[in-house]
DNA sequence: AATCTGATCGTCT
DNA sequence: GACGATCAGATTA
């Protein structure tokens, strides 16, 4: 990974999130390449990076199997599976030992819009190709066996923006049940006007039928 | 357009 | 054993 590219990661995930707006990431297979550029992310701050850590965070209750990528140097994928059948995939940013993460929710398809397509045939327009973070994955292939990969310009290929953090704008994250989905977090950013930024939907869960 | 439900299994308690 | 950093399709209106 190039110098400056580790150093632009190094900093806190707050910092790091709405400076990968723009960014495009690169996945190169033997199918093709696809592109995207990203439009939605959101922090997850670990342990080392702030007195308090994220309640939100994967790696709130500390180190296990499934986040170890999170805990591991920056520039590198954190993949997770989730409700049976996603993957979704972080940039692991901060020092190493921090736990810090920044969640790719949605992005523009920018190149290998055709291999993007052929995977992901439940999309109706071409802004749903990686609109949410597992149709992101989706998109460019990211499954379980890319969890630790790097960012270092070989399968994946990782280009900071040319503008940084103009006209960004912020707010709960999603899905985040708990405090680290309140208002006090507000660490979801997102590009205006994009059709490929997700629909936001309240972090309050369904009050469950009574028995 | 908003709301609901089923799918489906790894992870941590 | 309960619950996901979710998605797609159906249903309601």
């Amino acid at each position: 990974m190039p110098d400056d590219l580790a150093a632009w990661l190094l900093r806190d995930p707050v910092l790091v999130a709405p400076d990968l707006l723009g960014a495009v990431l690169t996945h190169t297979s033997p199918e093709g390449a696809v592109s995207v550029r990203l439009t939605e992310v959101e922090a997850y701050r670990g342990h080392r990076d702030s007195e308090h850590p994220d309640p939100g965070s994967h790696s709130y209750n500390g180190r296990t199997p499934r986040n170890e990528v999170m805990w591991g140097p920056p520039g590198h994928l954190y993949v997770y599976f989730t409700y049976g059948m996603h993957f979704c995939a972080n940039v692991v940013c901060g020092p190493a030992g921090s736990s810090s993460g920044c969640l790719l929710r949605a992005g523009e398809v920018v190149e290998g819009i055709d291999l993007a397509r052929s995977r992901r045939p439940a999309a109706k327009r071409d802004a749903d190709l990686a609109r949410g973070p597992a149709r992101l994955a989706q998109a460019l292939a990211i499954g379980r066996g890319d969890n630790g990969a790097a960012l270092d310009g070989g399968r994946f290929r990782l280009e900071p923006p040319s503008h940084r953090g103009a006209g960004v704008l912020s707010g709960p994250r999603v899905g985040v049940a708990g405090p680290g989905g309140s208002a006090d977090y507000p660490w979801r950013f997102w590009l205006p006007g994009e059709p490929s930024v997700s629909a936001y939907r309240p972090a309050k869960p369904r009050p469950r039928p009574q028995a």
